[in-house]
Parts: structure tokens; C-alpha cells; sequence
DNA sequence: TTGAAAGCGCTAACAC
DNA sequence: GTGTTAGCGCTTTCAA
């Protein structure tokens, strides 16, 4: 194709519109950003001058003026795509109809570690980010980003809960729901299949698990826990493992769907009957655990609730709007058909 | 918490740059441009001072003055979590290192209606936009994209093909060689899931299934066509209407992967043995169908490498930049287990 | 090779 | 209520 730059037509500015409405560009101004302090007369001749010339107001040069990109910055590190769509779908949700338009960082993509978010955001103009776990829990990325004056908002975060607005979510009650539904069904060899030990989540779900088994009087035994990396990959292996054991486990319990997803597809390849053979319990109610068979019973996290409430902590801090410091979210335990009653032996 | 506004604090600008080293802000910014008649040893005192004062050029300033906000959009409205981010991650891995940043535009969220995309690239002063489909064909979001004068790539668009730069995908010799995969195996009763009506893919698959049927001598019956969404409930529900069927086939292609596992849901809910009794080919490759049971044989589209070739597309045109006016990408059978030979009867 | 001065399009002070 | 003026921080003539 020929080479040709970008170089927009002539855009009408505050200027034409204040000649051809007969004012002056402050009085333009003071209509278009709905101020007080100008006679309805003159609003509706400015208004329709505006109109006339089809004017949109240059974003850029606002920006500069205000001192503010009305850019927001989603930064992640999550490799599960319904988790980071449903963290998306949050923010954009709270964002839509404000000035403000999501830039979306997801880490090991835009920046190759962490560290880098700063530079970015900085570089990018930013006016503020929402961290996802883990970053959230970033000590660099937290106190560079303070340094920097950028504001951020966090999701779930376990660490410096005093530094910035946040949304909570009770990880130790959660995954003790979870364990103790297992129990409850009457289970009693059940296995574990942890996630990426370096996510506080991680810790935190184990130490629920580790609370029901003690109420139900079972014996949490190191032997039972598989390391996983809360991937697909990392499940199915745990998965294999965990089943080729001599006295093999009636329930799994996987710190997220998907490594409960691969725990069920290890089930599926040594071509045991599910459920009936084997319980499976996961954690997100992600979009894969409704469309596995059987289909996950799950934990549900409100991710998008949460990444709403967390742009609409940054956006008013942004603002300078009074807003809540933390924010409690609650779980639920969702039971599909992947936990049964163990068999009769 | 406490109110406050966004105020951060002065940052250095080019002046304060240039009155360190001891030269004019024209030689600051040609330095850090990049741009030639600058001597050496100016070169080195301008560096100097700029790192001394942490100084990071204003990105408002420079958007500014050079009438580009380095602000690319992506406009989707996909409900596949897997897509869409495979999409993203493809449009990000071409940005980055470059100026320009991502912004999302999912169509149902950010925007009500197909129609409003134009004003939101205006009014966010996108300097382009990435179309995926099924957006990318429609007539009106194209007109007035042209109209207001927004660049704008497209990834795998059916109509108006000369107006932007584009990825192709051959759709009807993906679906063919997705349906031959069956015939091949030994299907004569074959019956199809067909995705939106009112997406052009649906209909380009359709057509590559009838050349495949053709060839084999197979009838493409009415009666098993049935109508779904792409989405894995319409799969769902379709599957079930089919498996209903006296003549039950011993085969579904459904046009996409989220409806082939809905078809398979439907399988197992009736306690049919997989694949034995039921063989199901998908369409797209998308992240569930390695994690199904049985894992899905399917077209693998290559989303991500689209998405990066038509973000490099969308970045020459803006720089002025030589570039590819359209860009084959190759399609690709995935076989897994999902579909085998009919049992014998 | 270098710099002075003039904007980019808008808003904020401050007069009127 | 309304307008005038002076920037925001940068790049861009154009002259030196």
C-alpha cells in the first residue's frame, strides 16, 4: 500500500465554534464542560454552533491542560482467559459513560516483569491502575508506584493492607467451604493439588483446607499435597500422580479450576468413572468449570464485581471523590455435579 | 478516606532539561528524539542532565503537538474468553516496545451498539483500530471509520475487501478440511451446528462442509443442520436436539469449539461413551478444547498471529510505513480424540 | 550545528 | 455573566 502518515484533516476547534456563535473560546468552554455562569441563551447558541460544525472537543490538548490522560491501566498476571476477560469486563463496566478508557498491561506481554509496570504506566501517562493478584502483592511494584505518585487500586490483595483502596475476599473461608463440602459428602482421602506457591492465595487456601480438616477430625498428610502451578498442565500432572497412588484418594481438592480440570482429564485418561470414582472440588467458578464433565462444583469468586469495585475506588480517588478504603466480597461454594457422596467400599 | 484530587507532583520538563546542560529545549528534544545535527558532546551533557533529573518527556504534550495519541483500540465482541484474549495478546505483542498502548473497545460492554465505535475511537482519540469479527464487516462501523478519518486493520473480514488492510483466513477450505477429517473416518451421518446467522463466518463454513459432503458423496440434509449462537449453551441445546434424533448420526461438526463442548455436554449427559458412540470435530482450537473429554479435534485459526499481523499493519499505515495490504494466514487440523472411526453397526 | 519564538487546542485566572 | 490573557510541555519553522 502507499505510504501515507497519519495525518488527520483540519478539525474544527474551540475557536470556530466560539466565532461562529459570536463568543468568546472561555464561554465555549464553560458550556461544553456544563459550568455555571452563562446565560441559557448563549449555551444554546454555542451548543448549536457546536453542533454546526461537528466539533469534538481534542482529547489531547484537554488532557494536557488538566493534567490528567483519563487513562487507566489493568495490569495482570493471570493466565486462566476467563478470569482476565471477567477482570476486564469489571473495570470497563464501572469506566463506560466516565471520560476515563482501560489500558490493558498484562505482564509477560507489555512488561516482562513487574518491575517494569512503573516505567510503563509512567511512559503510558496513566493516571491510575488496578492490580490484580498477584502484582497486588508486588513490595517493588507497591512502593514504586507510591514513589511515583501514580494512584492504584487492588483486588484481593494479602499484603500492606494500609497503602491503598482495596477489595477483599476471605480466601481461608472460602477454600474452607470448599474442603468442608467434600468432608461433609462423607469423604475421607482426599488429595490436594496446590497453586503457584509464590501467590499469597496460595498459602491462604491451604491454611482453609487445613481448618476443615481438622474440625472433620481428618489428618491433613503432607504426602497428600501435589504442587500445581494453577495451570491446566500443572493439574493434570498433580492429577496423574495423586491417582497412581497405591491407596488412591476419593476427592481431589484443586486450589483453582483449572488444574481441577486437568485433575478430571487424568481421571478421564485412566478412564475412571466420574464422579462416582472420584470428587473433584475447584476454586473460581470460572467459565471452564460449567462446560467440564462432570461439570465443577466450585467456589465463585466475584471477580468481576470486584474489579468494578476496585476501578470505582480509583476512579474517585482519581477524582478526589470520597470512597470506601476496602471493600469486603463475599464467596459462594457452587455445587455442580463433580462431588459426590464417595462410593461404598 | 480522605479526598484528594489528583495533583502529582511537578515533574521536570524539557526546559528544566535544557538549563541543566546548558542548551536550548530544541536541542533537548532533538536529542531525545533521536534526530541528527546535534554534535556529540551535546549529545552526551543533554543525556546527562535528563537522567539526572529522572526526566520523562510529557506523553500529553507530545500527543499534543504531534496530533497523535499513540493510542490503538481493539474493537471486539466475542464471548470466548480464549479468543479474545489470544486476540489481545496478539495486538500487544506487536505494540509493545513501540509508543503505542492498547485500548479495549468490547462491543456490548464499552459500547451499546456496533454504531458507537466511531464516536469512542473519536472521543478517546484513538489513532487507530484493530476489527476483529464479526465487527469487521459491518458497513457501518467501516463507512464512518473512513468517513471520520480513523485507520483502521482488519482480521479476517468477508466483505469490502479493499478498503483497509486485512488478514485472510480461508474459512470454506477450513470448514472442508475439517469435515473431510470425518468423511475420511468413515462418517455418513454427519449432522452440523451452524454458529450466528448473522456472522459471515457461518455461512462460509456451512459452505465449506456442503464441498466436503459433496465430494464424498454424502448429503448435506436440511434436517441436520441445526441453528446455534457460538456460544456453548446454544451447542448445548443443539447437541441435545440432534442426540434426540431416531436416527441418531455418528458425527457433529459444530462451527465452533465453545458449541462443539456443548455438544459434547449433551453426550454425556445421556451417558453416551466418548468418542466411541459420538465423534465431534470443533473450529477455532480454542484453549477448552485441549481440556474437554475427550479433547476436541478441531481448526486451529491462528487468532494470535492474525491479531499481531493486522496491529503491524495498523502501525506502518500510521507511521506512513510500506505495508502489506493483506496477509494469508494458514489454517490447520488439530486432531485430538474426539472424533475416531464409526463403530461398526 | 544551534536557538528564539511561535504555536498545538484547551482551561484557569482574573478582569470587566 | 462574559471576555482577555497567559500558560500546559512539547515540536517546529526559520533565522543565525
Amino acid at each position: 500500500m502507499r505510504a501515507r502518515p497519519n495525518v488527520p484533516e483540519k478539525r474544527n476547534t474551540i475557536i470556530d465554534v466560539g466565532r461562529l456563535a459570536g463568543v468568546s473560546t472561555k464561554t465555549v468552554s464553560r458550556v461544553l464542560n456544563g459550568e455555571p455562569h452563562v446565560s441559557e441563551e448563549l449555551r444554546k447558541r454555542v451548543r448549536e454552533a457546536a453542533d454546526q460544525l461537528n466539533y469534538h472537543p481534542n482529547v489531547m490538548a484537554q488532557a494536557l491542560v488538566r493534567r490528567r490522560s483519563y487513562l487507566v491501566g489493568l495490569v495482570f498476571e493471570n493466565p486462566s482467559p476467563s478470569y482476565v476477560v471477567e477482570l476486564q469486563m469489571g473495570v470497563i463496566d464501572r469506566l463506560r459513560g466516565s471520560h476515563y478508557r482501560l489500558v490493558v498491561l498484562p505482564i509477560g506481554s507489555t512488561v516482562e516483569h513487574a518491575e517494569e509496570v512503573v516505567g510503563l504506566a509512567r511512559s503510558a501517562a496513566l493516571d491510575g491502575v488496578v492490580l490484580a493478584p498477584p502484582v497486588c502483592d508486588h513490595p517493588g511494584v507497591l512502593a514504586d508506584l507510591e514513589k511515583a505518585g501514580i494512584r492504584f487500586a487492588r483486588i484481593a490483595p494479602t499484603t500492606q493492607l494500609e497503602i491503598a483502596p482495596y477489595t477483599m475476599l476471605d480466601e481461608v473461608a472460602a477454600a474452607k467451604d470448599a474442603a468442608r463440602h467434600l468432608i461433609a459428602l462423607g469423604h475421607r482421602k482426599i488429595a490436594i493439588i496446590c497453586g503457584d506457591p509464590s501467590h499469597a492465595a496460595t498459602s491462604a487456601r491451604l491454611d482453609g483446607y487445613r481448618i476443615a480438616f481438622a474440625e472433620g477430625g481428618l489428618d491433613m498428610a503432607e504426602a497428600m499435597i501435589e504442587p500445581g502451578m494453577f495451570t491446566f498442565d500443572s493439574g493434570m500432572e498433580a492429577g496423574r500422580r495423586i491417582l497412581a497412588r497405591r491407596d488412591r484418594p476419593t476427592a481431589i481438592l484443586a486450589q483453582n479450576d483449572d488444574m481441577a480440570v486437568g485433575a478430571l482429564m487424568a481421571a478421564h485418561e485412566i478412564g475412571l468413572r466420574l464422579p462416582d470414582e472420584l470428587s473433584v472440588v475447584g476454586f473460581d467458578d470460572s467459565e471452564v468449570s460449567r462446560i467440564t464433565w462432570p461439570p465443577l462444583t466450585t467456589i465463585q469468586q466475584p471477580v468481576f464485581e470486584m474489579a468494578r469495585a476496585a476501578a470505582d475506588m480509583l476512579v474517585a480517588s482519581l477524582e478526589g471523590a470520597e470512597h470506601a478504603e476496602r471493600e469486603p466480597h463475599a464467596h459462594r461454594l457452587i455445587v455442580r455435579a463433580s462431588a459426590v457422596r464417595p462410593r461404598a467400599t
